[in-house]
DNA sequence: AAATACTTAACTATTTTTGTCAAGTATTTT
DNA sequence: AAAATACTTGACAAAAATAGTTAAGTATTT
């Protein structure tokens, strides 16, 4: 249930291999592609996405590749999933471009609204350089410590 | 972005109107059908799971209709929403049927469980007499007191 | 000139979602 | 017994989303 869209599993772990090269290493999709295990075609559409949203932007030629455009501590697991996946709206209620005639007489419309708050929330806390220093939310409290800021 | 399906959605709106009924007031189909804006057919599909799962019972003839088993306190939405969807895994790689062979080198997977979990957590707290009550969690403050519990 | 590496658009197979349809079975009331 | 009400089950199917692949480029450095 809930389930993350392999693009999303994917960017997020591209990115983490091009935070790796930060600030002057440029990291090639061959090289992503074979400590991911993603083939080099999908990462190509998904480096592509995450460029023209100004995450990364590419240097061509011999020892070329991609590079951040912002440290690593400044990018977080939020802003990666929402370029290649859209806002955080559990519903199709919840997305400003459909909306629902029903909003006013839901019983559930402020449950999911809260719950898309809640991991909007957790999400934008957790940046690439947390998965640099190996970032392991080891129990619930934690988390919430982290979420609670 | 990680998206709730329909029946999901459909199945904890139909558990409400049930819940209304509690203790001893079957509710048919067509009025939950009526007051929920969801087709009749569909909504067999998705109390006769909840039935076998044991949310729900059933009374034939005139009169009829679906009981909850259990009073609304005791029954959370991630446990309508499990027997609709499945376990809360965002990836399949989290799913215990599925596996991955790379979750101990995997930056991520941690990351996907935390979610994971503290989805789980904060539905678990959140029941079908809590919507009957018209429960309204206004800001991300109240959702985290609960949670902590 | 050659090698490396990114760029773009179009296409497609598979799976999941979101239902519909049809033919029942069970129970109560008259 | 008959009629009415209401749940039960399984099969089917259209539509959308997902998860890629294919092909033909362009740009830069050595
Ligand atoms: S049905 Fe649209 S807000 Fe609940
Ligand atoms: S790829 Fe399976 S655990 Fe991360």
């Amino acid at each position: 249930m809930l389930r993350l869209s392999t693009k999303g599993q994917y960017g997020v772990r591209a990115m983490y291999e091009i935070a790796r090269g930060y600030p002057d290493e440029p990291v090639n999709i061959k090289s992503i592609s074979r400590r991911q295990d993603v083939s080099i075609h999908y990462l190509e559409q998904i480096l592509n996405r995450l460029r023209r949203a100004g995450l990364i932007k590419s240097v061509k030629g011999p020892g070329g590749g991609y590079l951040l455009t912002r440290p690593p501590e400044e990018i977080s697991i939020a802003e990666i999933l929402e370029e290649l996946e859209g806002p955080f709206a559990l519903t199709s209620c919840l997305n400003p471009e459909e909306g629902c005639v029903r909003v006013d007489r839901c019983v559930t419309h402020l449950l999911w609204k809260s719950l898309g708050w809640q991991i909007e929330s957790f999400l934008r806390t957790v940046t690439l350089d947390d998965l640099l220093k190996g970032f392991k939310p080891l129990d619930y409290q934690t988390l919430l410590k982290r979420a609670r800021v």
